[in-house]
DNA sequence: GACAGGAACGAACGATCGTTCTATTCTGCC
DNA sequence: GGCAGAATAGAACGATCGTTCGTTCCTGTC
């Protein structure tokens, strides 16, 4: 099952390169930024002509644009979805958590977190792709928000938590996991990261 | 007071200019990353000639160490230098905290932390890059758990806490916080951001 | 099996990239 | 005030950037 066979319905023949194109982008941009995704090197990762990759999107912005929706689409695939499989409450915000620092590792993306990329990439520069990133990254807060509250509603954690500061600390958890896998061995930044979450629901707890 | 005077020693005329490409070359990294550290954007910025310019360093990859090391040194100054002014222990870790927060507001760099912009540059692309900032990231990591530390055998946190624990989250709460900032109002992230260090510190408080 | 439309190619464009030369201007010292 | 060397400018290089254009190839339909 290829990278293009994963993604929705690919009919015709263009959507199916097409498809691949964005799993090469997705990778590129994992590594290296979404700024960095120039038609030349994704023509020839992807062996075809750069013309011929460029009529699939018109504009580097556009094809930049739709290396975001895939990304997101990964994300959400790799890390949301199977958390839905959870029972509500912390155990569905600890298997949030569990795919969220590994679905970079799942998704064979080797340069982590391509949205985490994006948001730095784009944070202070004006412009379609932080409208996008922001948009992408506001709704994944809310989301992870109300997974939290589940707990609260639940009973699990103590009412009267604030879920959307149970919600920045899990992702700065993240951040800074991704941060220290750069840093410590892999297995330090993973305690480090874990025994931080476990604390955190621990003072929350009811 | 301008960025060139800021620097040390700028005896003679070159290393004058050379201060000021850099102070350009630092802001603009904060904005856009040092990948995009153009020669002929910065000889722009700087209102100098491309061989001008590029003969201060010899290449770009020089260019971009430098401006690394002159933003690593904007950090120590704003960040560290001042908390040492505070008494070891719990108060010096909130001045490191508030500076941190608030550094790159203060150093004008409004793209926010330029060293932070590096860290996700650069952690998976191989190269004296990746090795500089790598290197500056340890070293700032020790110093701030050596801080913490000093809080530990003060006696102001538990005897039994891991410093090198804290600080992971110390640094995490910084990142979620320089991410925050993109998304929500900046008092909301200042919010979140002072409320996850007080549980941080209250669970440790002796 | 002809035909139409979509998909991909090859060549070329102007712009900009990093870099190299040579020439000019400036600065500091006797 | 003249001289040496540093500092800067200007022009050009090959490479690559995003993009355009015209052509060829493939695929599915009658």
């Amino acid at each position: 099952m290829n990278a293009a066979a994963t993604s929705l319905r690919a009919s015709t023949k263009g959507e199916e390169t097409r498809a691949q194109i964005l799993a090469a982008a997705v990778q590129q941009a994992s590594e290296s930024g979404f700024e960095s995704l120039t038609i030349g090197t994704l023509a020839e990762k992807t062996g075809m002509s750069k013309s011929g990759l460029f009529a699939h999107f018109g504009s580097k912005l556009e094809l930049q644009l739709a290396a975001m929706d895939e990304a997101a689409r990964q994300f959400t695939e790799q890390v949301f979805m199977p958390a839905l499989k959870a029972p509500r409450g912390l155990k569905r915000v600890r298997a949030l958590f569990e795919g969220w620092l590994s679905w970079p590792k799942r998704a064979s993306l080797a340069g982590g977190c391509p949205i985490d990329a994006a948001s730095r990439e784009y944070d202070h520069r004006p412009g379609p792709m932080r409208d996008a990133v922001i948009e992408r990254q506001r709704q994944v807060g809310r989301e992870l928000a109300k997974a939290v509250q589940m707990a609260i509603d639940n009973g699990e954690l103590k009412p009267g938590t604030h879920a959307t500061q149970v919600a920045f600390e899990f992702m700065s958890i993240v951040l800074g996991f991704y941060r220290a896998e750069l840093l410590l061995e892999p297995d330090v930044a993973n305690k480090h990261a874990r025994a931080a979450f476990d604390r955190l629901v621990e003072s929350h707890r009811s």
